[in-house]
This record gives C-alpha cells, sequence and structure tokens, in this order.
DNA sequence: TGACAAAGTGAACGAAGGTTTACTATACTG
DNA sequence: CAGTATAGTAAACCTTCGTTCACTTTGTCA
C-alpha cells in the first residue's frame, strides 16, 4: 500500500521538519534497494504529494493539507475519498509570515464577533483599514482591539458587545493592524 | 545583516516549500563562495533557525513560528524583540495530522460557544469523549455538530443556543470526533 | 497454470551536496 | 592609524544523492 508509505514519510516530515532522502526511506519503509524507493517516489509524484525540481525533491500543499468537509445531515462525507477538499492552516490563514503576528485578546468587548477572552488573533500589520475592520489601534495612547468605523472623514472605534459606548478619539487614533482571523484552542 | 538573508531563506521556502541548498543560497544572496554561504549557515543555527542533523539542513520551529504577544495598555510589547513567544499554527492546533481534518460549520447551535455559521473547526477522530465536549455525533442517524453531556449513565447532545432544546437519543448516540479547535477568517 | 504486471534486489555512475583550508577585502575599534 | 575581527573568494575534497540498468521475486487473474 502506497499510503502507509505516504504516511511514514509524513511522520518523518513532522519530526524532521524534512523529508527523507532515499537512503532514510529505505530503513523507513524496510527496503535494502535504493530503486525500490525511487519507485515509490515516483508515485507518489504522480498523486501529487511530492514533487521534483531538479532532482531536489519537495513536498506538495496537498502533503501538508487536511480534509476539508462539510456536514449534510444524510451521509458522512468523509467516507467519500473523492471530491474532498484539502487546506494547509498555515497558508489558508496566514497571507504575508512577514508582516503577520499572532495576539491574545484579553477582555470581552468583542463577544458579539465570537471573540472572547484568551482567543488567540492573526493580526497583520498596516496602517490602513477600512470601516467594520476589526483593528488593533491606539486611541489616545492606549491599545485596543475594536471595531473601526468611519462616519464620513471621522473615525471611531466600537465594541462588538452592548455593555461598551463606541470610542471617538480625543487626540488621535493611529491603526496598527488588522484582524485577519480568530483562533480559539478547546481544553 | 543576517536577518535578510533569513527572510530571503523564508521566502525560498514559502515558494518551493523546501530549504535552498548551498549552491541555490549563492544565488539567493549574491555570493560567490560556498564557504560564505556555509558560514552564513552556520550563524543561523546558533540562532535556532535551522538545524542540521547528519549533514542535512533543516528549518526549526522557529523557522516557522510567528511573535506572539499580549496587548497590555500600556506599551505595544511587540516592539521589544525579547520576551517574545513563538508559535507555529499548525503545531499549535493540529495534534496528530493523521486523525485530524476540518469541518465547514454550518447552523447556528453553537453560538454560545462562539462558533458561527461558515466557521472552520478541527475535529480530531475518535469515539469517546468526556461530558462538555463539542463532538461531532450520530445521533438517531443524523449528523450534527453538538455538546455532548453526560447525566450518569445516559449520555445526550445540548446546543449552545437557548433557542434549541437538549437532544436525547431514541436509538443511538455514536461519537466521531472532538472539535479541537474553532477557525474563523475574516473577509 | 501460465503469463504478465508490480514490487523489490544489487551494483554502478555522474552530479551535486556540504565541508575544509588558505587567502583577501572590508569594516570596526581603541 | 594600526590591529583585529568579520565577511567574502577560490579551489580541492570526500560523501551522499538520485538515477539507471539488468535481473529476480511476488502477486493477480484469465
Amino acid at each position: 500500500m502506497v499510503s502507509n508509505r505516504l504516511n511514514a514519510i509524513k511522520k518523518f516530515f513532522h519530526k524532521h521538519k524534512r523529508l527523507p532522502s532515499y537512503s532514510e526511506m529505505l530503513k523507513l519503509f524496510n527496503l535494502s534497494s535504493k530503486n525500490a524507493v525511487f519507485k515509490i517516489v515516483q508515485k507518489l509524484i504522480e498523486l501529487n504529494f511530492l514533487k521534483k525540481e531538479s532532482h531536489k525533491l519537495a513536498p506538495t500543499s496537498k502533503f501538508f493539507a487536511l480534509p476539508l468537509v462539510g456536514l449534510v445531515k444524510a451521509g458522512f462525507p468523509i467516507l467519500a475519498e473523492e471530491n474532498r477538499d484539502y487546506l494547509t492552516l498555515d497558508e489558508y490563514l496566514i497571507g504575508d509570515p512577514q508582516s503577520s503576528f499572532l495576539l491574545k485578546v484579553s477582555g470581552d468587548s468583542l463577544i458579539g464577533l465570537g471573540i472572547f477572552d484568551g482567543d488567540l488573533v492573526i493580526i497583520d500589520k498596516k496602517d490602513q483599514a477600512t470601516s467594520g475592520d476589526v483593528v488593533l489601534a491606539q486611541i489616545d495612547r492606549e491599545w485596543t482591539l475594536k471595531i473601526l468605523k468611519k462616519d464620513g472623514v471621522k473615525a471611531y472605534l466600537e465594541a462588538a458587545n452592548p455593555k461598551y459606548p463606541p470610542f471617538y478619539p480625543v487626540q488621535e487614533l493611529e491603526i496598527f493592524g488588522v484582524v485577519k482571523a480568530v483562533i480559539r484552542k478547546f481544553n
């Protein structure tokens, strides 16, 4: 079975953060000829789990991706191997790694958007945003995470919690980044 | 500057899903001696961005990680280079890639937990769960995503939305997986 | 059962890999 | 400005890499 071999490679990658060489796959697969490995790799390339550029092996996106399914009441769609979508979290969530960072949310001012205390938020560093964006901003020298609203020329911040009133900047409102995604881990 | 070199390597990795070889780094850095590359790599290993095992180069977790900051009202903590935490999303979110998959949530039955329609949920495949877990389950042959409750011996499902009553299984309740995390992307 | 494809063995090969050594140019520092 | 660390050049080295070839074993199915 070729998928066992793929899993072994995935495990190796998970542990070492790189693909095994052919010699290492020999041990991994309990084989004794590099040619056997060569043929297996060839097959994995055909299946689009691996790729090669000028004799250098690399994983594809499919290699990392998790199956993505939708919930239909009738049947459990993951059972059907075909028609599956695949998604890599890092690729899905992070546009430019250079300008992204994570922020741990504190407070309940955004519960209306499903952003709770302790959640992790992915922020894209930039100083421009459009009305409705959740922004990391400095309002009158205080840092906060709120919804940006532009009312004509005036910009102000709003919570997603009826407990809090809108925040109008007395002096300045500087935007530092825009929230791209929320992540909450259970347990 | 060594961080420029690191960024070039990161870009290369992003594009090719593997590290460049020394010869490729030559072009990447516009150098003409492999020894120069050798020394740069040595430095990146000391800084713990790369590592080597039996002459094979590999990235470390730090290589992939995003800076993680907390929000303190006084100052903006990301400005301080030290005391930073780093986090890799894939590692953080996914325990065992083999038994994980993604599910697109439909419906509003879990809004109380901040799980909205259209959110992505990471599910760990297993048939056991403890009371309070959000589970993907089949109740009387219908698939659903709900909170598992164990009342003594009896198990039933509960929504996180006052609109819905608890669901007591008439015949059977089979657990398929447990929700490990929620992801919501904006825009 | 016999034929044929699939999977594996073993050895040989050139190319490319990372490493080392010795030397030069550039930049910093007291 | 002399002295010294830092960054880069150039060439040679052996190891390991991925590939190929010819052959054998195993499995499948008509």
